[in-house]
DNA sequence: CTGTTAGCGCTTTCAG
DNA sequence: CTGAAAGCGCTAACAG
């Protein structure tokens, strides 16, 4: 119970400049400044964050809207966000929404009620109505930062990297190494992400391969089953294609699975190739080719442009695209083998 | 800008009557509630969460302490925990520790300036004065609750499997299948987990073995690198085990790696078993034998747990073991094959 | 460099 | 069922 008040008195100083000793040390006397901590210590006193918070009208935290928590892609991002938060002196509020509109509307009204400074979204959807901090000013960005999945272009700022480029360098790899039916198995539909590594996917085989044939492409859902239940309908199909290009490495190492059990020899008899560089990626059997997304990048640059935003109200929205590279391994074969 | 006032003055109620209607619905007559509902509708009015929660002194907030968010382990674990929590109205703080002392208390303190109302803590540390909130009773029991890596007996409330049980059973089934050197792979040093867990393969080794022998013993870290590294220097020892016993999945599947990058084949030429059950250990090559945690359950125990504590003082602080069980794959050998 | 003072927006007695 | 009013603990002008 012990407050602001009780250790000014101890103190023999009034209130004001106990609060200034804990927010601007350098703005008290030195003196001054530990006959105050001395006090504060005595006393036991912590600062009551709430009645900071409702005094600055701020609550030092981040909203973070993840579609799924245990997908090892979004936590590596999630990760690299908190540790910059941290940094800067905020916290993270962790939303999983599983997809769930309404829960994403929850999550995104911890901005109107001012629960949180700044939102974070890592799903595909887009938010139509924002809870705007309550502010009249209607040229102030709101603090709301979309990360992978924003559409282009985007309303908001986001973060990502180019995945039209990515899915076209993995479709140009598996036809440099001879394959010729290339399958694909998609992410969530209505994802801006499955939509821009479908177009990839595409544009290389027409470039370069045997033209897109739309039998090749397959529905997935980004988890493990899904891969598995995807290679399950692709060897049901009449002709089968020689590669699977798997939206994400999850369905990937579900795929691999899949065609073990199915007896399929990869990458003899099928190539494999996934999305993302999980660290898991890299313990498969064979070891996955893949896209490396840089996550730590992706969390970095999302959170700092976040907090830009809310502590410089002049930040310019950006949409920032990061580099991805091709991370070749024995999924797809090797070298010289076709 | 729209606050309680402006709408209470449009509605042409007090402010306490809009309160109400937004904390006790029912309190309020059906038609001073259509009044206000309506007025604060058309002043776009949020309550603000901030003034709400320094007035009633409650973040609703729960800071959850995990070493390592990207484990898998983990990240199930947690998604459970923001499930409960959300659906009993509170939000989780994302505490990344990476294991170190100085952020754990830092997020620790989080309960002693009150932006969180209680603190999970998910790693192995016990944290020794505790901010507690700041109340005279001394007989209240602190928001905390301590998840997996508590240990025995535990000065708070806390969560977890029987680890010495669980590792038993593991270490008894691969003597069933003819093993007679089970080398085990470590978790971090000092955690009361690894501590169990070695117990455990110990009494299987002394009761049904050919008695332990501490040169069977290997440090890890439960990460992928530190499993492939533990093989490697099993394999540089004298004389060979016939199976490993890593103290969590993601080493075994690093260790996977190792031994097949070493020609060892699994399950024939050693038998390879894990702990914790995360997703990816049914789609390793071969699929993990393994100890399956309740993650969900655990989660929830936690949460109910500790949110159970927060809202009615008088809950007694409880030590929950839940029921984990041996999940035999390929790993480990076939039965009826040595 | 320090003190005085006015609230921030809401909840919660206490009366009526 | 509703209103009046006190005040949570702190910060930030402003004045000295």
């Amino acid at each position: 119970m012990t407050n602001i008040k009780t250790v000014s008195e101890l103190a023999g100083v009034s209130v004001a400049t106990v609060s200034r000793t804990f927010q601007f040390p350098e703005k008290v006397a030195p003196s001054t400044r530990e006959k105050v901590l001395a006090a504060a210590e005595r006393a036991r006193y912590r600062p009551d964050g709430l009645a900071r918070n409702f005094r600055t009208r701020r609550s030092n935290a981040i909203m973070v809207m993840v579609p799924n928590i245990s997908n090892p892609f979004f936590s590596e991002v999630l990760r690299a966000m908190q540790e910059t938060a941290f940094d800067r002196g905020y916290s993270v509020l962790l939303g999983d929404t599983q997809g769930d509109p309404e829960r994403e509307r929850t999550y995104l009204d911890f901005l109107g009620t001012r629960q949180a400074d700044g939102v974070i979204q890592l799903g595909a959807h887009v938010p139509t109505t924002l809870p705007f901090p309550r502010t009249d000013d209607e040229n102030v960005a709101a603090p709301f930062v979309h990360v992978c999945e924003a559409p282009t272009p985007s309303p908001f700022p986001s973060v990502r990297i180019n995945n039209e480029a990515a899915a076209f360098a993995v479709t140009q790899h598996l036809i440099a190494m001879g394959r010729h039916r290339i399958a694909a198995v998609l992410g969530p539909k209505n994802s801006p992400l499955t939509a821009d590594r479908l177009a990839g996917w595409k544009r290389a085989l027409e470039e370069l391969g045997a033209g897109s044939d739309d039998s090749l492409i397959y529905e997935g859902d980004f988890t493990l089953q899904a891969g598995q239940d995807a290679v399950a309908r692709i060897l049901a199909a009449a002709a089968h294609p020689d590669a699977i290009f798997f939206f994400n490495d999850e369905m990937a190492i579900g795929g691999l699975q899949g065609l073990k059990e199915a007896g399929i020899a990869v990458p003899d008899d099928m190539a494999v190739a996934g999305f993302d560089d999980i660290a898991f990626a890299r313990f498969t059997e064979p070891a996955l080719t893949t896209v490396r997304q840089p996550k730590k990048q992706i969390g970095e640059a999302a959170m700092t442009m976040l907090i830009d935003l809310i502590e410089d109200k002049n930040t310019p929205p950006q949409n920032t695209v990061l580099d991805a590279s091709l991370v070749i391994r024995t999924s797809t074969g090797q070298a010289g083998k076709p």
